[in-house]
DNA sequence: AGATAAGCGAGACGGTACGTCGTGTCTTAGC
DNA sequence: GCTAAGACACGACGTACCGTCTCGCTTATCT
């Protein structure tokens, strides 16, 4: 049996659960991430302190819980015609996740704590969305390659250093972007 | 005369500003950006707390002060014989910059929490080291494009991803990278 | 009932109550009044600062609180043969209270304060030992009359200025204070 | 020759001395003798903090000075027809005086502060304005006693017990109160 | 007349208490 | 035994005042 041992006792009330990953990502968009406080989530979830901290450590570890589902999702791109249009596609999903997304905005919140707190860094690994969601795009358009490492930097990092560097995500050439992909800085010789 | 005006008064002593800026240094290292207090940095620096609210609002703005220099410093690369090797050159100063410099720590904390303060984002905003110095190295090796953000974000975009989804930096292959730079993902079609 | 309305949260709790109480009574005596902090009493009563705060506003409600019902007691004197020495007494509990006891330390140092803070002079209202003493010692020796605010200020009031304008308690002559209570300045015509 | 010895320099300002003393009279009225602080004097005076501790230690020091000479004044009273009227004229000075004059709230003030402070208790002792105050009438009405502490207490106790207990001035029997120091009690015996 | 010296307003200095807020833990009553 | 409520010890927050110091300047007396 998987089925965790329970001797009796009232079972975990889902609804707090929900209640208060709804909290995290409402607090989230209307305060930021840095004003958001254990305290805060559980009273606007209506719930006590306790049952936050029985189940979550962190706001980190609830606003992972209640983010990476939706991110998944939507880095997840429905296959297409071309190589080019595959990539252009992906960078697409990619920016509006990164730039526009409420689950974006947990992702990116996350990535900045796990820079300030060594276990935000290994929750985050523990499911690395963007590099997950790379690497489909890449076997798709390229299967008899290992789709290391270094190719999904190569399509995620410009993207992402755009939007990190707090750029307009509106300015961002996508098409541009995607055609530099397969061919690089330019014909010109190194 | 650029001379601030001065009507009377005890002159702003440069000790005391010296001390904070090395106590910020002194605290990022030992205890990291998070646990970095205001009334710590205060003490570390032997100075009053209200001497520091005076020229400095938030721990960020005494960091930024602290390592921009350095970082400006530290990414300027000197000018190389080939094209290729200039720009193996940056990425290689970009990444000790990123994961091994006390100067790139606290850049990479000031990103961090950007994310989570707008003011911190406007303050990094006013002297983006990063997109300088690549702009730098583009015009060295390309005098006649204008450098637009483009080039930039997939010179610093790849190695920049790299760190700051927490890699290796050890493991990143800088010569692949930069030859990447100038021919893309790879001699295939999209 | 009178019971306190409680659904569900911790209760108060009465040692840190009297640890509290206890500790404004040391540092009243150890250090005075006007030394005497908030966080001070906090610390001395090994309990948090919040804590102080959830139940007090002011060093000084904390005092009324720790000293009063002493106050009270030792200015409650047994009944006596004559009304002579029922007043000689009363003069001697109320110069002693004054001057000598750590309740009565309290309550001057609450009477000072009352002088620069009207909330202050607000608390000590609520209760006017001072005054409620003397009345029971009027009733007592005067059944018949009002003891009205008069008799109360003739007789408190000698000793209480002698006391409060900084003069030595031992040279305070009790019996002729209380003879003169009865008979006034003198003999002589007005 | 009294005169301090004085080498040169720049003398002292007196038009900064009377400054520093109005605004201490005039803060005291409109923040109160708490809230009054060294550095809202020296603003007040339009005067350099260091001006202020030049000459003078504590507020209670400048509030001495400011207002002992006011109150000298106002305790004085004319001499009267009877012995009985030159008593009731000085209990109303004296209860005009603490209730409602302005040096008399400086009075109250020092008082108060010198419960919480001996430097304050000792710097009023050198003046002791109440009992000087009352000793002169005394003397006029019996030249012949000796005047000592236990009439003055006597006299001026009651009144300043009255003021001082918080009760309002306005309710004070003056008459009343000039009968009493002349019969006491009443005619019953003790 | 020039030097010397002390007072002047201004304001930064190192400290410390203020009252508030968030932390994570605990102790109730209620379901 | 989980829940909401809320008190607990702790400590950082940003502000205010403390008393001292260091400026440039002024105003006097003493060579």
């Amino acid at each position: 049996m998987i089925e965790t041992k329970r001797r009796g006792g009232r079972p975990r009330s889902e609804q707090a659960r929900q209640a208060v990953l709804h909290a995290v990502d409402d607090l989230l968009l209307e305060v930021g991430y840095a004003a958001m406080t254990m305290k805060g989530i559980a009273v606007r979830a209506g719930v006590g302190r306790q049952t936050v901290y029985r189940w979550w450590s962190t706001k980190a570890e609830i606003l992972f819980e209640a983010c990476v589902d939706d991110a998944e999702e939507e880095l997840a791109v429905a296959p297409a015609r071309t190589r080019l249009a595959e990539v252009t596609s992906y960078l697409d999903a990619l920016m509006r996740f990164l730039a526009y997304s409420p689950a974006g905005a947990g992702y990116r919140a996350l990535l900045a704590a796990a820079e300030h707190d060594p276990a935000v860094k290994q929750l985050i690994a523990t499911k690395d969305v963007l590099r997950d969601s790379a690497r489909a795009v890449l076997h798709r358009i390229a299967p008899h390659r290992p789709a290391g490492d270094h190719a999904i930097d190569l399509l995620i990092g410009p993207t992402f250093f755009w939007i990190m560097s707090g750029r307009d995500p509106a300015q961002l050439d996508i098409d541009e972007l995607a055609r530099s992909f397969f061919h690089g800085f330019g014909s010109e010789e190194p």
